[in-house]
DNA sequence: CCAATAGTTCGGTATTTTGGAACAACGGTA
DNA sequence: TACCGTTGTTCCAAAATACCGAACTATTGG
């Protein structure tokens, strides 16, 4: 039988899964795997970005050992789907709202740029 | 006046936000911060952990210029405020949700653990 | 059997994390 | 003023990660 190593439901971490998912070419595959209907193999799911493939293999094994996304190999790809019922299980809502929260993050490049327009912090408090 | 580089609301980006709360030490700052009446300086909000003084600076840094935290210098210490306003301005919801679930995933090392009792990939799909 | 496709693994380089030691800044005390 | 204890940063080197190209494996199709 075609197998990863996957963790199980009750293993799966929150910091490994805020980990996972902050990175902007792993978000991105989160997101098509969560517009689409079925399953998508690594080619479909990985962004067309200037990203190796080595490195997209580095991505998807990374979300699979964080317990996002489970991989199944059929013939010569391997399909991949959202954890969506064992995230929810573990943490009810989280998925959808870093879901939500990418929608409006989208457009930003949101990759490497060391810090835009910084700002400085004023005497009192912040936003607060 | 007493100032470190914070991004613009605006700047604050998701993948750096997960980013930084993907770590078993951030989070379990920023926790500490959101369950302050007041702002903490560094030694409170720092776990007690085995954790190198210029090592927590570094998380300290990472979660600043990510923009999830305020730091304010004042006197001989730093005070650190959880940017509620501006997260949630930003990504309404996000935050106060990965409080929540972290909630879910306390007790549970959640460091450094490979993984504790992998699964193997059933032919069928997961839960879905 | 041969070629094409989908991913993984390997090797080296670049970036990030970590902690010890040294350093700077402030508050308190005399 | 000088001196100390506290707080936190910066500097340096070691360990761990991320990234890419090249080589490799496995499967499908002709």
């Amino acid at each position: 039988m075609s197998c990863y190593l996957h963790p199980a439901t009750d293993d799966i971490r929150l910091p490994a899964v805020l980990a996972a998912l902050g990175d902007p070419v792993r978000i991105a595959i989160v997101r098509a795997l969560a517009a689409a209907e079925a399953g998508l193999n690594c080619s479909m799911a990985g962004p067309i970005e200037n990203v190796a493939r080595s490195t997209l293999s580095h991505h998807f094994r990374v979300l699979r050992e964080a317990g996002v996304i489970w991989m199944v190999k059929k013939g010569v790809e391997n399909i991949n789907t959202l954890r969506r019922a064992d995230l929810d299980g573990r943490f009810p809502g989280l998925l959808d709202q870093i879901l939500r929260s990418s929608c409006a993050d989208i457009g930003q490049d949101s990759a490497s740029e060391p810090m835009a327009k910084p700002v400085e912090a004023h005497g009192a408090l912040p936003s607060a």
